[in-house]
DNA sequence: AATCGGAATGAGAATCGTTTCCGTCTAGCC
DNA sequence: GGCTAGACGGAAACGATTCTCATTCCGATT
């Protein structure tokens, strides 16, 4: 499916996505490499019309069908937010830690990092309230809602 | 549609509500207050099926149409997960600021707090990232998604 | 207290993002 | 080159939510 890549997947990136999927019995097939592409060129998550807009040799089932798959083997993360669609984009261990700033007017979401100090105040003030509840910790995740700069 | 309430509405809250409401142009009728009856019973963030069946005066569409109201009225909040249903709960400003866990097993979702100065920090951290994005910022979220001690 | 007007209600139909089916096609292997 | 498990794509199915519309309720006015 795939002839001339919308953005570069560099040879570290790809040993790392073939090994996520092949531990869970995947391949990284054509179209999977398609999508991944295309979530890399658009440089924020992106919803499956976008995703599909910007690469037209996809097909809607197969998008949806592969970003499921992508998705279990831990290359990329769903974001849901208020808006109507789903978004993906690359995993964190793939990527960087870091948060979402979401526009409650357009919906866009974009990332941000905290700086390290406020990351790990936060952090540990985290650890603490999973150690009193009992609750096993799998990840944070920390949303800014407002008005973009587009919108405003 | 309201006889015997599962939680009681304190006057105070009653009229927050009612005064809510009455800026939007709606009322603080029996079916929106059975609703928000119910949510209070429950003590933790609730999804359409759950309050359906806390109350089962209710019908489906009012509640649905009702929710709704009541989030544009500021009185509610609304909570998407990954979980299939939305879940609802009373506004911060009726309660006080809190976070959410999410447990990715059940998708229960049960509400923290963060100590003072731990929330200060963050404040300040996101004030930084909100003027240097231009992002006018309306409110943050917090998720610790993980696993509940039930499902453990 | 009877009436009128507009909003709220409830049952069901419609919507639409997402998931699943199913027949066809490929890629990898001998 | 054939074989076979898995991937693909178009279309049908699904399900949480929203819409429709006839009916009921509320509350203001006389």
């Amino acid at each position: 499916m795939s002839t001339e890549p919308l953005a570069t997947i560099d040879t570290e990136l790809d040993e790392q996505i073939t090994d996520l999927l092949r531990r869970s019995d995947q391949r990284f097939t054509k179209g999977r490499r398609a999508l991944v592409e295309a979530l890399l060129a658009g440089g924020q998550p992106m919803t499956i019309p976008q995703v599909l807009e910007t690469d037209t040799r996809l097909s809607q089932s197969s998008a949806y069908r592969n970003l499921v798959v992508l998705e279990a083997a831990g290359v990329l993360t769903r974001i849901v937010t208020n808006d109507d669609f789903a978004r993906y984009e690359l995993a964190e261990h793939l990527t960087h830690h870091h948060h979402h700033l979401i526009c409650s007017s357009c919906g866009d979401v974009t990332d941000f990092a905290l700086d390290d100090q406020a990351e790990a105040g936060l952090d540990a003030a985290l650890h603490k309230i999973a150690a009193a509840t009992g609750f096993t910790v799998e990840a944070h995740r920390l949303d800014l809602v407002g008005v973009c700069s587009d919108c405003d």
